[in-house]
DNA sequence: CTTATATTTCGTCTAACAACGAAATGTTAT
DNA sequence: ATAACATTTCGTTGTTAGACGAAATATAAG
């Protein structure tokens, strides 16, 4: 009965909106998102596993770096479903706006090694 | 931002889902909820109060009883939307099946005064 | 091999949430 | 009026969730 609510509880959090529709600007790493969040880097992972589990997001090893991105391929349709009509639930979208020009306009390697 | 996830939020929780989909077969008073849900009364009747502020239900009074029923006009598209594709996020309905079985086949006059 | 950097895991704190029973409220029936 | 019933509100309790910092892990660079 329990992963009947698996989705709605995966997006029950602003800040886990705020990372869904970043990585949907480009795939990220977890110091840029938390330059942006302004939380703790520890707490950005938990974050980060949870989307991860419920399966909207994947991680991709990258050296030094674990980049996170969107999940392409999602088996559960409804997980597709969900991705692809975000902006239809995220009703005021000036925090969005704003993370995605953040996000656009960061260099990671002057970001993360400060 | 944090009207954001006030819908996710309140269809979090696996017994509201369970209540949706009962009032999709028809109204429903508290204690018909309770005999179902098999929960205290004060409980169900603080789902019922998060179902109604997030938008998904009205109550109409009726005499003794409080008749619950899904909105049948939401303000917000959104919540149409949820609505109408309620059966598509809840995976496995066999409880859910089984919870609206049991609604049609029970008598309120005989389940709540006992 | 040691240091710096990026990330995760762990333990802890606090706030939010779901559940309960008891008391309060409102309505119907006697 | 009083009793019976339906429901809500309130106070409490146990559990879950989000946040943090410190320690552990992993990789890159010197």
């Amino acid at each position: 009965m329990e992963d009947k609510v698996k989705f709605f509880k995966a997006l029950s959090d602003s800040n886990r909106l705020r990372i869904l529709k970043m990585l949907q600007t480009k795939p990220l790493c977890v110091c840029e998102i938390t330059n942006v969040l302004e939380l703790a880097t520890s707490t950005v992972s938990q974050h980060l596993k949870i989307l991860k589990e419920a399966g909207f997001i994947l991680e991709e090893k990258n050296g030094k770096w674990v980049n996170y991105l969107i999940n392409p391929l999602p088996t559960d349709p409804r997980i597709s479903s969900l991705l692809s009509s975000l902006d239809y639930w995220i009703a005021d979208n000036t925090v969005i706006t704003s993370d995605q020009k953040r996000v656009l306009g960061s260099d990671r390697n002057i970001i993360c090694s400060k």
